[in-house]
DNA sequence: TTGCAGGGGTCAA
DNA sequence: TTGACCCCTGCA
């Protein structure tokens, strides 16, 4: 990986395995747009930044040299070796198949609170509408920003979000989950969950800490640990990936804890990586439907 | 135009 | 284990 400051930006060469539309578009974040010069803008870090990748070399506007290693390299999960873990999971046809259509994709490391807010959000809605209640959310609490002549929004900071109660979120129209929006920043808050101690836990552990937060069951718990907290074991069970596994290696009437298990002990340390590959493979594919 | 089904689930009984 | 759930969108 090597390292080039140009003007407002940081150039990084020898790239592998990373390809941007797959990366923002397979439904693990929220807040990234394409441009139509094919490049991704999006926001993190309390900053909007522009992704293009050409070949091996990425570009990142409106940051800095130490900005990408103190923040972005993680970010974008550069320094993990996609290699290796394609390697492990290639003895499965299905996962190599979805590996080959979804080439590229890293799983991201988001920050905690947004991820978490984001998929508490996302329970039983779709996407398009996720990604509105999240840009309304930032654009009501978050800091504003410019960049390229437009304006964007940070996400809020748990302070920043402090004190709201349902009614102040209505504006946001996010239904029964206002209220889980609440408990959650109370629960962090007060310290009751301490977001910063889960990558130190175990996946387990983890999970259990997150659960105890309302409108936060098994798969949202899941979709945070392996978004945000470097958890690749954690294995989201949603529907398409439901159905998915139903299909390809159990049966129609498999139900989660059974699907679970099954991931934990076929696919390891990097179920989450597999699952990922599958959901994006499934859903772009309108599998099982 | 109106009505209905379903959406990257979770809660409570 | 099962139904209800807030609200929006897509589609007859």
């Amino acid at each position: 990986m090597k390292i080039t400051p140009k003007n407002n930006s940081v150039i990084i060469e020898n790239i592998s395995d990373f390809d941007p539309t797959h990366t923002f578009m397979c439904g693990q974040c929220f807040r990234w747009d394409k441009e139509d010069d094919g490049s991704y803008t999006g926001i993190a870090f309390s900053k909007p930044v522009n992704i293009s990748c050409e070949k091996n070399t990425l570009v990142i506007k409106n940051i800095t040299p130490d900005e990408f290693n103190s923040q972005w390299k993680y970010y974008l999960d550069l320094e993990t070796d996609y290699n290796t873990i394609k390697n492990f999971l290639s003895f499965d046809q299905n996962v190599k198949t979805a590996m080959d259509f979804g080439w590229g994709i890293k799983i991201l490391n988001q920050e905690i609170f947004e991820c978490l807010i984001s998929f508490i959000i996302s329970t039983q809605n779709a996407i398009p509408r996720i990604k509105k209640i999240v840009s309304t959310l930032s654009q009501m609490y978050g800091k504003k920003l410019e960049f390229g002549g437009k304006t964007y929004y940070a996400f809020p900071s748990i302070d920043e979000l402090s004190g709201v109660t349902e009614d102040d979120l209505a504006p946001l129209k996010a239904g029964y989950r206002a209220a889980y929006i609440v408990d959650a920043v109370n629960k962090i808050k007060s310290g009751e969950v301490i977001l910063e101690n889960l990558k130190n836990l175990s996946y387990t552990e983890a999970k259990k800490e997150l659960m105890k937060i309302k409108g936060v069951g098994p798969k949202v718990a899941d979709c945070v640990l392996l978004f945000s907290c470097c958890k690749k074991e954690a294995f989201p069970i949603d529907v398409w990936v439901k159905r998915t596994v139903q299909t390809l290696y159990l049966n129609e009437n498999a139900k989660e804890k059974e699907i679970s298990s099954f991931a934990a002990e076929h696919f390891g340390e990097f179920a989450g990586v597999a699952q990922q590959y599958l959901f994006y493979y499934a859903r772009e594919n309108k599998l099982g439907i």
